[in-house]
RNA sequence: GGGCAGGUAGCUCAGUUGGUACGAGCGUCCGCCUGAAAAGUGGAAGGUCGGCGGUUCGACCCCGCCCCUGCCCA
């Protein structure tokens, strides 16, 4: 199987899908927020009639008011791996979430949660504050809370909630950076920031003219403000805000591009830390067989 | 031509009755991240305080001239 990553914007569904023709593959999304029914627009789903006829899978799988789950998301993208491999195709997994992704190839496990559990932690972290909590996760798990800053309270709620499940330290669950898989390969697009900044402005723009407030209006009579993930979308939590009034249209449209920008930026520095990621230039105009060789080399096809 | 307001970090603006700019937000840069991840989070760099001259031990802050911007009057 092959992965193709990068940051957003960069080509990564170009790229894959010129790799899914000369390998006899079928795209497998990974990217947490195409997986929503209706979010095309804003998250540049790739539509239908563009896809050459060849197979997409993890698209529109989810409604806007249900929250994604990456523990839920990777045991249904191995059993579309799986799938695949019964079928003699090799999968193509094309996204931009990093985590996501990881935890499609690597040994991931979750821990789980419970509901009730976190639902508990949150009311006490909006009651008492971070630092109550973060004192809490000291005395249970001290090499965790040194870890994790006092001030970020998502975390300290995940640490606690997991400490809690399992007994065990939170630490004793990391994942580790290792293939579940015997053959797969990481091709990441390179590009260099000025030209990516540039792509991503020409990019929101023609979101805007293809009528992403649109698609957002729509999307808030379906109930998109109630999603936990999906009203958070760049583009779409700024268009709401445009359309709650507490923005100007130009606003939410500036801040799609400065926050996708520094989302960008997130992304990259999250996959350049990865050394199994094979590098090719967004504008090399091998890139194609570049990546093709990178899978030749680990899988027949 | 005259009057008023303003010219301080890349941007929008605070600020000092004259004593080395306590600046802030946004942006930028560098990190962290583990069942919400297009989310969440920590830090750093950046200023000849419009220009020139004067007063002063000392001026971003006072005085003069000039330049630029906005508004008003002619």
């Amino acid at each position: 199987m092959v992965a193709v990553v990068g940051p957003t914007a960069a080509g990564k569904t170009e790229l894959s899908l010129d790799l899914a023709e000369r390998v006899g593959g079928e795209v497998v999304n990974t990217d947490s927020m195409q997986l929503y029914q209706g979010m095309d627009i804003g998250t540049a789903k790739l539509p239908a009639a563009q896809r050459r006829g060849v197979p997409h899978h993890l698209l529109d799988v989810l409604d806007v008011t249900e929250s994604a789950s990456v523990a839920e998301f990777q045991r249904w993208a191995r059993a579309v791996v799986a799938d695949c491999h019964r079928r003699g195709v090799v999968p193509v997994l094309v996204g931009g979430s990093a985590l996501y992704t990881r935890a499609v190839l690597d040994r991931f496990e979750f821990p789980g949660t419970d509901p009730d559990l976190r639902a508990r932690l949150e009311a006490e972290l909006a009651e008492h504050g971070a630092e109550a909590l973060h004192g809490r996760l000291r005395e249970r798990d001290p090499d965790a809370a040194a870890r994790i800053i006092p001030s970020n309270g998502r975390r300290i709620v995940r640490a606690l909630e997991v400490v809690e499940l399992t007994g065990r330290p939170f630490r004793a669950s990391l994942p580790q950076q290792r293939y579940v898989y015997d053959y797969a390969v990481q091709v990441g697009v390179d590009i260099p920031r000025p030209v990516l900044d540039e792509r991503i402005a020409a990019r929101v723009q023609s979101m805007w003219d293809a009528g992403l407030v649109e698609e957002v209006r729509r999307l808030a009579g379906r109930g998109l403000r109630e999603g936990r993930t999906a009203s958070r979308a760049l583009g779409y939590q700024q268009v709401l805000a445009f359309l709650d009034g507490q923005l100007t249209e130009e606003q939410a449209h500036e801040r799609t591009v400065t926050g996708t920008r520094r989302f960008a930026r997130r992304q990259d520095s999250w996959f350049r830390k990865d050394p199994r990621i094979t590098w090719v230039g967004w504008d090399n105009p091998e890139r194609v067989e570049v990546a093709e060789r990178a899978v030749r080399a680990v899988v027949q096809v």
